[in-house]
DNA sequence: CTATCGATGCGCACACCGTACGCAGTGCGG
DNA sequence: CCGCACTGCGTACGGTGTGCGCATCGATAG
């Protein structure tokens, strides 16, 4: 009933195919996605930006993605794919585990939205590169002479989430702001101390971070990281047979 | 221009004050929507349905919250209110802790939406509650000998929260699909079992949890959660002086 | 060569969202 | 008694995810 955008269909208005054009796949459109999350988090991914950044409508993605959820699980799936697990090697167990970790968390700064997206998705339903993840961690433990590397594998694994994601909001915040890392923490450093005034054994934690914040604080992060993790590898050892 | 509701202002149109009516409060705000986000998750709470919940607009909330984002920060305060530490006491440090731990866990579990949202705003701007917590985590490792008490709280609380927000996305899932916990695993065995073929680690692990099947799945998440909560707190041990 | 068919892209529409703004009542200090 | 600060709310704006039906295409069957 309405008019329609052409009233009168000409060989001139008709599109052509263009070859070049990669059309529309879905490994585009999670690629794209991750872009635009990387750049600007999970909260400026929408559908129609998405769309417009592939030049495509909006609704064209539903072709290949049966929903923005859906959409989102692919793009959780597709950068585990990130992370290296070395083979079991001759080396030191705990090496190939704290590289792997390393990666891991190197992963979830590099993108910041996995944190929070795996908290509403969750790791249900695992996508092929966590299974190869996990295969291969399994494999590490298996042959460090664990017996029960699935218990290992999620302690390990929960740390390095928590950790990560915590890390990753920090991050996230900071780059809010507009500062540096090291400009944000010296403006925070007022109102902290006067939130922490009172309680004697935040004071005391608080005034040796004051005493580190010449140093970088990436490295500090890095270091924090390194120190848990040594205590679990630390844990899990004790609990290898003999 | 346009009519007005009421275009004739009569005595009688008027709004009487109801002094039993609790009133718009920011309390009362923060409650409310800690029960919504409870019954149906972060993406069901929306300002005009909790306006409504409160017989109000939607828009007076904006009278006792900033923003949305903020009443969120709130609420999560509020919950970490619910974790009680134990004082530093005559007894072991480790049941202490991990009392605390397993208060912690509870909360993350009692109120799902915790882990997405912390992955969103992130523990930076630290409540009162937040902060009476880390205190008095930071006496119970300080009693026990710790020279790094915020080390020993950065790491346990971190595997607390991934582990925590991990079984809180699965529990979330579960209950969307409208199953029991036990029917729900039994229910996604098969594609699980077919996910999991040709990686030989996975599928003894995934054996050894088809055994435990019959268990309650409840108790076997609390033993996985006790279980890394051991390995890191025989790591701590490993660091106490002598 | 033509008719048909499945796959693909897209405009429109719907219901919903967060929230800026300005008006309308209320209770209180002067 | 006036005026003012505070609270609630109706309206409106610019977004959101996505269901639906149509237009167009390449490949294949007759």
């Amino acid at each position: 009933m309405a008019a329609k955008t052409n009233p009168i269909p000409s060989v001139w208005a008709r599109r052509r195919r263009e070859p070049e054009q990669p059309a529309l796949s879905r490994e585009a459109i999670v690629r794209e996605a991750i872009a635009m999350l990387d750049a600007d988090g999970v909260e400026a991914l929408s559908m129609r930006k998405l769309g417009a950044r592939l030049n495509a409508g909006a609704t064209s993605l539903y072709r290949h993605v049966a929903t923005k959820d859906e959409l989102i699980e692919l793009a959780v799936d597709e950068v585990f794919g990130e992370i290296p697990v070395p083979d079991p090697g001759a080396s030191d167990w705990r090496a190939d585990v704290t590289s792997t970790c390393e990666a891991f968390r190197d992963t979830t700064l590099r993108h910041r939205w996995l944190g929070s997206v795996i908290g509403q998705a969750g790791l249900v339903y695992l996508g092929p590169n966590l299974i190869t993840v996990s295969e291969r961690m399994a494999a590490l433990f298996s042959a460090a002479g664990f017996p029960e590397p699935a218990r290992a594998i999620d302690t390990t694994l929960s740390y390095v989430l928590g950790m990560g994601t915590t890390e990753a909001a920090f991050l996230t915040t900071v780059m809010r702001s507009g500062q540096t890392e090291a400009e944000f923490i010296a403006r925070l450093m007022p109102s902290a101390q006067e939130a922490v005034a009172g309680h004697t054994f935040l004071s005391d934690a608080f005034a040796d971070a004051a005493a580190n914040a010449v140093n970088d604080p990436a490295v500090l992060r890095q270091e924090k990281f390194a120190y848990g993790l040594n205590v679990i590898l630390d844990g899990l050892a004790l609990r290898l047979p003999r």
